[in-house]
DNA sequence: GTCTATAACAAGATAGAC
DNA sequence: GTCTATCTTGTTATAGAC
């Protein structure tokens, strides 16, 4: 393993920080303390704070998609793809002990005040749901009653309304849940 | 109409801002100023801005529901009543302007950093299950293969996934969705 | 009960030495 | 590229006059 580069620290750090304690209640100080590096080394590498808070997203994103490429290497069955998403975002729950979605977590604390990072969350959020659509269809002609589509939305909709609910009650029940009612809707 | 009293037009004022702009984006200056008091008048009706955080979802937990009742109150089917539950939060979510859920948002901002806030909200969002399995109950035995507890869980998932839904795409589409999916789990 | 003044501190960001 | 020192502004909260 190589050696870490600063900007890499300064992201990590940033992103443990933005997460645990929230983009807001994060202060530039508390990044470079914890980065042990000066002030002036943060800036040389970020332009401002929403800079830094742009990497943050950009890289959740890369670790998502790749955490769940390789959750599923080894699966085949689209079905059991989709169970494993469910089985993902509760594995990603469990190990931040709930601290909840990065990307809901931002929306709520910012708003649409920050268009740039607004439309990201939007356009990632949409990659999830092309993301299940995509096993759905795979699912097969057999599948239930249901347009596809109307299974996507079914399903996108639980897994996003399980987070949230996980968050809040601090526990993985609602993932057993989308579980039990997702193996009833597919084939 | 009688007269709107400090206390309250403090807790308004500040509702709205903690809303609309987080509740660690607005300080106690932009709260003064809106609600046209000086800061000492504050101080002497809350002791810190986190007595005034929970006065603000004390009060927002009491809008909605007594929002809720009076939306159903000429509804007698409890079908119906799930379903008008699915309007109500749409339409609180359109006349924000889709700013998001109250409780979800002060989660999502505060993590559980403050414990008083955080058991609040879990139980706030009990109180909202409890209503759904109601109407669930009340629909009768006739129901779907699923049994109560399942269908409440599910409908509950829905809707909190709708809800932030449709708070990062701005529409109303995740309601129209969870309509559709809704009027297919029940008799 | 409401006011003004201010304390005590932290925020994001910049300048310029090395 | 990294450092320290500093600027400006904003933060929550308190003291004490009226």
């Amino acid at each position: 393993m190589k050696k870490e580069k600063v900007r890499e620290r300064i992201i990590r750090v940033a992103s443990e920080l933005f997460y645990k304690q929230g983009f807001n209640s994060t202060g530039i100080n508390q990044i470079i303390a914890e980065a042990d590096i000066a002030i002036g080394s943060l800036y040389n590498h970020f332009s401002s704070k929403n800079d830094l808070l742009q990497a943050y997203l950009l890289k959740e994103e890369e670790n998502w998609f790749e955490g769940f490429e390789s959750s599923v290497i080894n699966i085949s069955e689209p079905k059991e793809k989709i169970l494993a998403l469910v089985d993902y975002r509760k594995k990603l729950q469990q190990s931040s002990k709930f601290a909840g979605c990065h990307f809901i977590k931002i929306i709520s604390e910012i708003g649409d005040s920050n268009p740039v990072v607004f439309d990201f969350v939007k356009k990632h959020k949409e990659k999830q749901k092309d993301l299940i659509k995509l096993l759905i269809i795979n699912c097969g002609e057999t599948s239930s009653a249901s347009e596809p589509d109307i299974t996507t939305d079914n399903i996108f909709l639980l897994i996003e309304g399980a987070v949230v609910t996980s968050t809040i009650n601090k526990n993985s029940d609602s993932f057993g849940q989308v579980k039990k009612i997702v193996e009833g809707l597919l084939p």
